[in-house]
DNA sequence: GGCCGGACGTGTTACGTATAACTGCCGTCG
DNA sequence: CGACGGCAGTTATACGTAACACGTCCGGCC
């Protein structure tokens, strides 16, 4: 009567929302036992007779606990933030959706911060929030909303980050060091010397460590000339990069070693549009395996990451952290995909050093 | 004091959260003053010193009103869900993008329920959701998660969905139906009269309208040949089917009209491991206008849908219910973008009624 | 028989906010 | 001169839940 007439007078047009209170009334007994039964902490507090008739009860009702009411009473949200640089780019969905299935596993939602590009113009993360937050796990490819969360003090899970970042609880790698040398290695075997990797133009931890994986592999292959070419992460930047790296003057790369699948997917219609074909002039290498790496002829050799396992990896550390438990911190393994857009140089490996050679 | 003594006690190791009494204290006001003044509502009632009083100690503080408590005081969470179909593609990522944007400019979040494929097996959308809800935007292509919410009688905003539906509060369409005339209309006057309609065999409301729409568009065409072979929305599935299509017995079609950028670049493949060539030989068009469109070649000739905006109407729409306002439900154009795998068919345009012709 | 302790519950409180209802106070007007 | 209304605030309350601190009953043990 009380709660009808209030929701009346109030402005709840929607409905009625059945209460624990309402399940207590239904079942008979207080609205404290229905909070412990539905709890199960009624071990031995609660008849099981009376139990019973509280999930009944509850059952029949459709009741659901109002999780603002849950929060403010407990001081935590079971929510956490996932801040990713722009969720359009198929690795970070899959990321999510693994977030978001350990998430639900521990009763937690998810809600995303898809950082400043991709939601407006530098936006306060919490603003965008839909309710407190218990944790956050970030990407390390979106450093300035990392920024706007410094002062909050949550536990912290990066991905894909310096281990030694002291703002971080817990860090969740790739071994992406790996990845970049089986790439290598399998370029280096086929005899590719004259390498030009299209990195990323990203200012962030993983993609100087490409960076420098690249180099390190390829430093002590005798003759190997690496070259660097920036670009953005969209097809159209890939292909001007590649244009770029294949026009430029000196001996042509045989190989095109790209930071990611998109940039390696405008590689190939720039070695195309060169009148050069994949892979026998050029062999054209990509990062991540997306969906993209299949669609595009020919199939792109490529490092596959463990996209959901790495955002199941992170939540599950983030779980840990709000358990108390000691944070597990792994480094989840790659794996190299071999496919048709790499092959053995038409020249010999080391032509570029006997001219006269074949 | 006594705010510390209970944290301590309390299970709040993170942080000590400043209320907004802790604003009032600093301000030398009551607490219902600052709620007044930060909720913009001191018109009359908070003299203008003390309302610049009461920002500066807030900012100060920097205090964030715990949006735990807001919700269950004002009954409303500020808090949206999309139900969409798996997030990993593209489209409906953007579609969150744009309506996380307009959300955000309400100060609304929004919480995802990728539906069952994306996120396990038939969950509960209210357990996944970060908190209780406001309102629902949904694509039809998640139905069986529409089911889950048939209950809960909260707004529902539809995506691409039949207007008849009286689920819905609200309807979002974009013009499908323009598109698929526009794009028959290209293929036909290229000449085009055999033409195979890659269908995505999703049992949904868009889709069947696009398959009508085909149907109903070629119908009037004198001499044209209409097939349709269902595919999966994922490349192989696109491979197969064109496969499928083309090795059919009866005259080859000329055209792949596909359901999807994905189909099609599926569709791609499997003409040119057939030894055909496109556009020469066979004509392949996508829909949605992904990132993969241009990254295949030849690009995609496609229809362009805005993904973005189709979420920023959605949301849109749903922030005018929740405001008492009448819904709009616009319908949002589309475009048709021509790109190189459409051309005329090598063929003349009715050479499948004279066999002996040219 | 008194006392103790476990089983079975209930009353009460607090979480932080928004807002209705109330209290002075001062200027003004009938 | 008293009533009245607007300004400037405060006090009090309710939202729904979790859990602490009490009660009460009853059987068993000294």
């Amino acid at each position: 009567m009380t709660s009808n007439e209030t929701a009346a007078a109030g402005r709840h047009p929607a409905a009625v929302r059945t209460t624990s209170r309402d399940v207590a009334r239904a079942a008979g007994v207080s609205q404290a036992a229905v909070s412990l039964v539905l709890g199960d902490k009624w071990r031995g507090r609660v008849s099981p007779a009376k139990a019973e008739a509280v999930r009944t009860a509850a059952r029949e009702l459709g009741y659901r606990p109002n999780l603002a009411a849950r929060s403010l009473r407990m001081g935590r949200t079971r929510t956490a933030l996932l801040v990713v640089p722009a969720l359009t780019t198929e690795f970070f969905a899959r990321v999510y959706t693994g977030a978001a299935r350990v998430a639900a596993d521990h009763g937690f939602g998810v809600v995303l911060y898809p950082s400043p590009e991709g939601i407006g113009p530098a936006r306060d993360p919490f603003d965008s929030a839909a309710a407190t937050l218990d944790g956050v796990i970030a990407s390390s490819m979106a450093a300035e909303a990392l920024t706007a969360l410094r002062d909050a003090d949550l536990p912290l899970v990066m991905l894909d980050s310096d281990p030694a970042d002291d703002r971080a609880t817990a860090t969740v790698n790739l071994d992406i060091a790996d990845g970049v040398r089986r790439l290598t290695t399998h370029l280096t075997a086929l005899g590719h010397r004259r390498i030009t990797h299209l990195a990323a133009d990203v200012d962030s931890w993983t993609f100087a460590l490409r960076a420098r994986a690249v180099s390190e592999a390829l430093e002590h292959i005798p003759g190997a000339r690496l070259r660097r070419q920036p670009a953005a992460l969209a097809v159209d930047a890939g292909l001007h990069a590649a244009h770029a790296a294949l026009t430029a003057p000196g001996p042509r790369p045989t190989a095109l070693l790209c930071d990611d699948d998109i940039i390696a997917a405008g590689a190939c219609k720039a070695v195309r549009r060169l009148g050069l074909r994949i892979p026998e002039d050029v062999s054209v290498t990509g990062f991540d395996d997306l969906a993209l790496a299949v669609a595009v002829e020919p199939e792109l050799t490529t490092v596959r990451l463990p996209a959901e396992e790495f955002g199941e990896a992170g939540m599950r550390a983030l779980m840990s952290v709000l358990d108390g438990r000691p944070a597990q911190a792994p480094t989840l393994p790659v794996d190299l995909v071999t496919r048709g857009s790499t092959a053995p140089p038409a020249d010999a490996p080391d032509n570029a050093a006997r001219p006269g050679g074949q």
